[in-house]
DNA sequence: ATAAACATATTGGTTACCCAATATATAGAT
DNA sequence: ATCTATATATTGGGTAACCAATATGTTTAT
């Protein structure tokens, strides 16, 4: 049992819950910036395996090319930064997950 | 405003939130056994918007195919229902699943 | 200077999901 | 019988998400 086994994992077989990776991106943009590496880092830690470079990068670039963050660079770090749309757009995008997922949140959820 | 719009619906434009539909009717066949058209008009309850015949009838096929629902037929019906290992693999997709959006839905959710 | 470490990025290929449009089959009504 | 409504299903085309492997910069340490 290492570190790493401590948080989220048990990824179910039964099936494949892809999707929702810009929209995880989103949304943990509005807690800080974040370059790739640290994304890539709570992203792990969300769905308890960090996404491929090639998946993450082009999501972040369709994300900027969108208008929906922007990126400042700080030495070999390239940082995402929510943009005016993506913080409008994140929210709205919260509150249809929520509403959509809502039931079973309520039976599998809230406890532990 | 008609019926159809009371329903959840504000569908995001920022990003868009395809994927789970196999995890989603695998969690609407533990209500009940459903048939592909019951199926699509509860999949538009939850999401806005019914999955199209060409997204709906490959998933469910797929899903028979892996052995995670059966049917049985009654007329032009084909109910679709749970398998044991649908049964056991939704229940660890649903943990898995709360565990990840977690957060999410302690913001934006619960309330309402 | 150059090696090691860190970070970004691309290539090539697969799968799930998405649509509009069309096709097939069955049941019920007249 | 045949028409209508219901239900299943396929075709063809597109995008987002996924991977392993590899490539390209940039900083830091020696």
């Amino acid at each position: 049992m290492t570190e790493k086994d401590e948080c989220c994992s048990n990824i179910p077989d039964c099936c494949d819950m892809r999707g929702l990776l810009s929209f995880s991106i989103l949304w943990l943009l509005t807690k800080r910036d974040m370059y790739g590496q640290e994304l890539a880092e709570e992203l792990g830690k969300m769905r308890g395996k960090r996404p491929n470079p090639g998946t993450l990068y082009p999501a972040l670039k369709e994300l900027e090319k969108r208008g929906l963050v922007e990126t400042r660079k700080e030495g070999r770090k390239k940082f995402y930064v929510l943009a005016e749309s993506g913080r409008t757009g994140v929210v709205e995008a919260c509150e249809y997950f929520c509403t959509v997922y809502a039931d079973i949140f309520r039976e599998y959820g809230a406890d532990e």
